[in-house]
DNA sequence: GTCGTCCTACTCGGATAAGGCTTGTCCGAGTCTAATCGG
DNA sequence: CCGATTAGACTCGGACAAGCCTTATCCGAGTAGGACGAC
């Protein structure tokens, strides 16, 4: 599950990339998406050091998106701030169960976190703005 | 996520599932499937109360799948522990993110949330032991 | 043989607790812009 | 008019803390099966 700093960094994430001109300073994006002050600071921080934002220093400095919005994926900021996202911790890879060899349970599970880190990929700030679809139809 | 006692509620329930004759004590779930006694203990109460398994008390209880394993998903046993597994907290339904009408993220996230839930409710206790294979075809 | 009693194995339901992780807060230090002031 | 200084706005990096949630543990009470003994 996504977790709530997590879901902090995508709505200031998904602003920065809906905003023109570029960038804002911390207090902009905390006033206006509800996140606290101080800890709005430490996830974009984390952003920055991931090297999904850039950071403009002093006075009149801010975020802002390193790379273009279609160009960040969903996954990409989600790993940031909170790892990657699993659906169990079996998937966390080999010897992170114990009963790996005989559970089923995870083989089970794999083809459905295999499609989740492929939605989670495949879109970019620019869908979830709706500039462009994600890769699935419209109803 | 999938948390930790969950995990342990799906072992145990597939190990019912795949034992035969049907049904096993506390003791023999717990030790053979790594769940510590007193804890295997609480999370099987709480399946029973689901309706998942089936409890017979005294000597020689214990306690067994109250339906046929095809007729369990994985999500109904999820669901009997954690609760509905979400992918965000927006996801639980209206009222739950203050900024629901203006947020994009949560309405891009929907359909893979509706793809997991799918998946898991589709998914049967046979499935995963191997007995017919989940709607999905083997590679 | 039959009935009743007792022992033992097992679950029920809830109280209780440790620990870790999430969710923040706070602060001194560093960095940059712009305004101000002196020449 | 030009350059240097200063004030102010902003981030950096990390220490620190509260609170909740997960992850258990434990225990008295209730329930059932089987053995054993009395009749």
């Amino acid at each position: 599950m996504i977790r709530n700093d997590t879901d902090y960094a995508l709505r200031m994430v998904v602003y920065l990339a809906g905003r023109n001109p570029p960038g804002a300073a911390t207090a902009e994006l905390s006033a206006g998406l509800g996140v606290p002050h101080g800890f709005a600071q430490k996830i974009l921080r984390r952003l920055a050091a991931a090297g999904i934002l850039k950071v403009r220093l002093g006075r009149g400095g801010g975020f802002s998106l390193n790379r273009k919005p279609d160009r960040v994926s969903l996954r990409e900021v989600i790993v940031a701030i909170q790892g990657p996202p699993r659906l169990n911790r079996c998937m966390a890879g080999p010897g992170a169960c114990a009963l790996q060899t005989s559970c089923k349970i995870s083989a089970s599970l794999k083809p459905i976190q295999r499609k989740l880190d492929a939605f989670l990929s495949g879109t970019s700030l620019s869908d979830i703005l709706g500039r462009a679809r994600p890769r699935r139809k419209a109803p």
